[in-house]
DNA sequence: GCTTATAGTAAGAAAGACTTAATATGTCCG
DNA sequence: CGGACATATTAAGTCTTTCTTACTATAAGC
């Protein structure tokens, strides 16, 4: 019986944490599902991006954010506006009746993160994240470069 | 601007692997996908469990695990058969045909792994997977008891 | 024997993500 | 300046994963 191929656990953890988060968000009555909060956080991040450069961001294709806004504009959450330089482009931002969602999002997701970590340390947790961030970046470049080389 | 919560980099760096994994089996030509690779290794690692036995190893509803054993019996990789113990369930295995397969599967995504985690000593790979599993350990728990605590 | 629980099958829905296609706009080069 | 190519957004469609609800046959417990 051999070990679970890293991959795998990755992919479970990210569901089951994922499963636990959709919770505490239906629980808080947040209406909005993980993958919206995960987009009102990058547009907090990086407000009056283009949709395109958003997505680049968040290392989806455009349409897929695209949708995501869809909702969260229905929800008077993101506001769209014509680029001024250039007529093809939108520029996204958050809009005020967001920032006490933000909030709340923010706390909701904290506890979740809480009862996920339990355990570990501050060391612990910060080597886990420079972990995933150093896998992002090598997944990030793999994505972009083909193997043509 | 502040950092990004940890399970969104969590989701987007399984999202990401996962496509990376997906690739890599799609040019391959293995035929399946990565989570039928999933239910393939699970059954490999607990030949001869019940369906609902399974999904609660692999996490996931029985339901879940159906649909993906459905498509890999297609494939003549598992067969369930009666438990003579219980005329309610079956017992999964793996058939004769799946080794080649699973070797196939194993080499594939030890490919996307090595890329995905470059950069890494064996120790840091060795802390990351312990972790994960950590937070899994945790997730597993909270799931399965109600806070009505 | 009746009630409750369980295993598996059937049907349906949601979320997230991607691809293809079309249109309007912008850029570059001859 | 015009044509070829590129880009941003919208529209339509598909796939995978995952879950929920419901039903039937079987098993367990009292």
């Amino acid at each position: 019986m051999s070990e679970t191929p890293l991959g795998f656990v990755l992919f479970e953890v990210a569901r089951l944490y994922r499963a636990r988060t959709e919770r505490a968000f239906e629980q808080a009555g947040l209406g909005i599902t993980s993958g919206e909060a995960r987009t009102l956080v990058y547009v907090n991040q990086h407000p009056g991006l283009r949709q395109t450069a958003l997505a680049e961001k968040m290392n989806v294709e455009p349409m897929t954010l695209v949708a995501s806004l869809d909702r969260l504009e229905a929800h008077d959450l993101v506001r769209r506006e014509p680029d001024p330089s250039d007529r093809r482009a939108k520029l996204v931002n958050l809009t005020p009746s967001a920032a006490p969602l933000m909030a709340r999002i923010t706390a909701v997701a904290a506890e979740a993160r809480a009862e996920t970590l339990q355990g570990l340390s501050d060391d612990q947790v910060a080597a886990f994240r420079a972990t995933l961030e150093h896998l992002r970046a090598n997944l990030v470049r793999c994505a972009r470069a083909p193997e043509d080389a």
